[in-house]
DNA sequence: CTGAAAGCGCTTACAG
DNA sequence: CTGAAAGCGCTTACAG
């Protein structure tokens, strides 16, 4: 049947060409078929039981090889494809995964999604994206919106979430991964760096380039940002270098523009400073080509260091220091981390610290 | 009933505390509760059958005002959310949206994005990410993945796929709207504007600031970016100033890095040219950002402009002229012609042509 | 305006 | 290793 397998190349749910004769003449009222080929029959074709039919599929328990050949050949020649939405319905599980990230216009989040979803795709999982905008109401909402779906599995960016949210997550039963940081609360699975740590590490780069009036500007001030500047503080302590007034903390979005500006803002208030270290790399940016319209010598007069090493940053004049972090690594081994936990693995959940790393270049 | 009460404002699918009695003793065997509140819980609380509890929720049909009242508290008291694979199922029909598009990385179809998730979230529609990388072959398999969630609509990017792809969408009988472009094809739905006239607007610019030996850079070469340049030919045409060797196009991904080496070879290559035309913003920043490295000075020794009007452009030094694109229009547009056809709405097909606008900055 | 019946297309839970 | 029955939780299609 030529037509048949023409159909099943290019739709995934063929009509059957040559409808069957309804088994039973019996007067049936509510006859509403869909069109679409389903497991009965392939199950017809191929001489076997529905249930057979869906074991033989799925790979799921032992069933004669001989029948597996069999139905796999009565599939594809139908054009079988299965009904997710049935599929859920029976088993209470669909095969999409929740994942919730802050923003899609930081390309921090574009990675980790792309990992992501090189991670589960192949797997038979479909990341479904969620984005928060740094909301912990909207957060909600879109638990609330998902949860119901069943989702096979949940991603979620850092800690912070509501109450309501927490417990959105823990009654609905759905193996969930914290990504960006990590924790050591017992049955907490997490994947991430010290965001901490790398503050400070760069706060003593700036140090052992001699600098000695440190700058922090900080955005968007979401816990990671907070994070990173408490490492700054911890840094400079450390050097007995620490003054409150160096700190500039905006509650704006991180952006070029605010880079910008925050960076003449915080050389008008402190002219005395000798570095600055901005809490990410757009912000960062933005300072360096506000000192570029202002005549200010990068480093020589101010140093300057980012945070992430976006895209462009190694373009920059001059190029910026900063820190890069596993953002891909981070999407998939949480990721990997949530595969085996989906699949039954308890011992799976714990938590993963990654690296991160300096990479210094002109600016410091 | 406090502690309910309490449940449904944390649960989107409390289970029941007081358990009813199954409602024959019969002998069932494969019992299998999801613990999930049912529209039979609730038509049981209000006294009515299940249909009138659908009918009543969903605001279809007429129902007695009475009714719904009751209806609409016992499903509040009881916490009730629906089942999206159920309903899926019977239905044949999800309240998911498929959306294409090429790449997340491009901040363009990030705003894209988000306009199209502000105007079908609300009304109860979920968009469903799928990223195609500008990959024929991706964009199928996303497609033979997610078509048979009987998605309820579909918004794609463009025009150009694979004839596989097409049939596939066609054959869904899913409703569809084609974004940034526009095409006058019957039984087209398309939300755009003309990039090649566009491209031939900001080309006319540089023409008027005096300019002679135009180039044009592009990168990924995909069917806009192509388009854009056929604007460019047709502007430097008029002026009887057109030299194929004054075109660079390059498949390689667009970035700010590539920019720059773009601009590095052209002006190796062209030295007498007096300005640049480059596809996207990203890579005419990192002309900029080269040309400040080398000491070519902008615009006096070259002029430079950009496309889209992405984040940065306006704080470059100098900044960058550029073609503002309405992509939040397109999508909010998009998304709502897509919700008159999810609706029913036939006559809603068509194609809507929006504006762009010249955003002349200091580059040029 | 309301409802009893059937059905959507799978998988679970038992049996054998 | 295979299968008949029941069930997942809704909506459609008829009736009245």
């Amino acid at each position: 049947m030529p037509t048949c397998l023409d159909s099943a190349i290019i739709s995934p749910f063929p009509t059957l060409r040559h409808q069957d004769k309804p088994l039973t003449e019996a007067p049936r009222r509510a006859r509403r078929s869909s069109g679409r080929v389903t497991l009965a029959d392939v199950a017809r074709l191929a001489g076997v039981s529905p249930i057979t039919v869906s074991r033989a599929l799925r790979g799921e328990r032992a069933v004669d090889s001989q029948l597996v050949e069999k139905v796999q050949q009565a599939a594809d020649t139908l054009g079988y494809v299965p009904d997710p939405a049935a599929r859920a319905l029976a088993s209470q599980k669909s095969t999409q995964v929740l994942v919730l990230v802050p923003l899609l216009s930081n390309a921090l989040f574009v990675d980790l999604l792309e990992a992501v979803h090189r991670t589960l795709f192949p797997e038979g999982y479909q990341p479904l994206i969620g984005v928060t905008h740094y909301d912990s109401a909207e957060e909600e909402l879109l638990l609330r919106t998902y949860l119901p779906h069943r989702p096979a599995g949940l991603l979620v960016t850092g800690f912070d979430r509501s109450e309501t949210a927490r417990q959105l997550i823990a009654q609905s039963g759905v193996p969930c991964v914290h990504l960006m940081e990590t924790s050591n609360a017992p049955g907490v699975a997490c994947v991430g760096f010290s965001q901490t740590d790398a503050g400070a590490a760069i706060t003593r780069h700036l140090l052992e380039r001699g600098r000695r009036r440190i700058a922090f500007c900080g955005a968007q001030l979401d816990p990671r940002v907070l994070q990173r500047a408490e490492g700054y503080r911890r840094g400079l302590r450390e050097a007995g270098l620490y003054d409150p007034r160096l700190e500039m903390l905006s509650p704006e979005r991180s952006s070029i523009a605010l880079g910008a500006r925050l960076f003449e803002e915080m050389l008008q208030r402190m002219p005395d400073i000798d570095a600055i270290f901005f809490c990410n790399d757009d912000i960062a940016q933005g300072g360096l080509l506000a000192a570029h319209r202002l005549g200010v010598a990068v480093p020589a007069r101010i140093a300057m260091a980012g945070f992430n090493d976006l895209a462009g940053s190694d373009q920059m004049v001059p190029s910026l220091t900063t820190v890069r972090t596993p953002r891909s690594e981070v999407g998939r081994e949480g990721a990997g981390m949530l595969l085996g936990m989906m699949r039954g693995a308890k011992p799976a959940v714990g938590s993963i610290e990654l690296g991160y790393e300096l990479v210094v270049r002109e600016s410091t």
